[in-house]
DNA sequence: CTGATTTCTTGAACTACATTAAGTTTTTTT
DNA sequence: AAAAAAACTTAATGTAGTTCAAGAAATCAG
């Protein structure tokens, strides 16, 4: 599980064992508990995150006091908040594990020399966030196209079992809509 | 003007004069008028496309008939389907000119063996993607916080002057909601 | 300058989804 | 196994934003 980093950057952009030799003093790895947070939202985000295994979301805390989960990362995905590390200004979210977690890890200032030491790693991260801003657009269409009801099912076809991986109420708010609304969606089904 | 490209490369990642010299085989440059259409939503998308003077937007056509705009590209934004590019399936937006546009272009496959004979590029593409995803995070946080008249406050607040660019119902269909409801808030103002 | 087209406004009826609140089931902790 | 906490359901009432329709204003083409 620890190699599936190594795996996938080698899959996407093979910068050769030398480039992925310089991972090994940078790499940091950590287990998390259901629920265990990683960031809070205002404090200022210091990491990459890569899900080796489990499951990750963002989520933030909004006016009415409810959680708003605004991605889910499994395995093989990074998380982090972006802006936040390219500014360094307060996250505007939180990271926390959904279930059992393991994560590798990069700290901002280890990336960034990483990729002046080994620019190999430019050509992975670039791919990388080229499909993850691809993928967002995507949401984004899907957002305004689909009503609420819609991207419930859409989100079930494509992912099809993981809802029984998160609670209802995180997938209602990801979805965009209350959790008491998911449980009239899936009364209407039966 | 069309050089602002080039300035844009050095300003973020300065790849040095051999590798920018690499450009000039494979840049294409395009006016386009008012309302010209560059891709249509089903055409698998074949360019990627940096505004340097004037705006694009990205658009659909939804089930009642109206046009949904996903995003605008104004002056040194990079746009296209990154989606389509990258899977080479239909596209799932059309991209136009919202007024009077020069874009320089590039061709797919010039896009992957610039990349492959020169990686200094690598690293352009990769903080240009790192930061439209992360500038793509926080706009989804924005659609799940706001209301729609917020939306609208805020996006005004971000961009001044950028209302008068476009038309109305471009403006409401990319914030959301319809040009009527847009033409209400705007009302309630005075 | 003029007609045609496109864009913007306003009002009335409507709907998808939110809110509140209370009860039920499931999961976690001890 | 019991108690506590977390997650889910159901129903009644409320509202932000939509839809439809028709007219007014602005912009564009000849």
């Amino acid at each position: 599980m620890y190699g599936a980093l190594k795996t996938h950057i080698t899959r996407l952009a093979d910068p050769g064992a030398d480039a992925i030799a310089l991972l090994d003093p940078i790499l940091e790895y950590r287990q998390l508990k259901k629920k265990e947070v990683l960031l809070k939202e205002g404090d200022t985000c210091r990491y990459y995150w890569f899900v080796l295994d489990g499951c990750l979301r963002s989520y933030f805390v909004n006016d009415k006091g409810a959680e708003q989960t605004l991605q889910f990362a499994i395995e093989q995905w990074w998380l982090s908040d972006f802006m936040s590390l390219q500014t360094k200004n307060p996250a505007s979210f939180s990271v926390q594990a959904v279930e059992k977690t393991t994560v590798a890890m990069i700290e901002r200032s280890a990336y960034e020399s990483l990729l002046v030491k080994a620019p190999a790693f430019e050509r992975y991260f670039r791919i990388v966030f080229q499909k993850a801003y691809a993928a967002s657009q995507l949401r984004v269409k899907y957002l305004y196209t689909l009503s609420g009801e819609e991207r419930y099912h859409h989100f079930n076809k494509n992912f099809p079992g993981f809802v029984q991986r998160v609670p209802q109420y995180m997938l209602a708010s990801y979805l965009g809509f209350t959790p008491e609304f998911l449980s009239r969606i899936r009364a209407r089904q039966l």
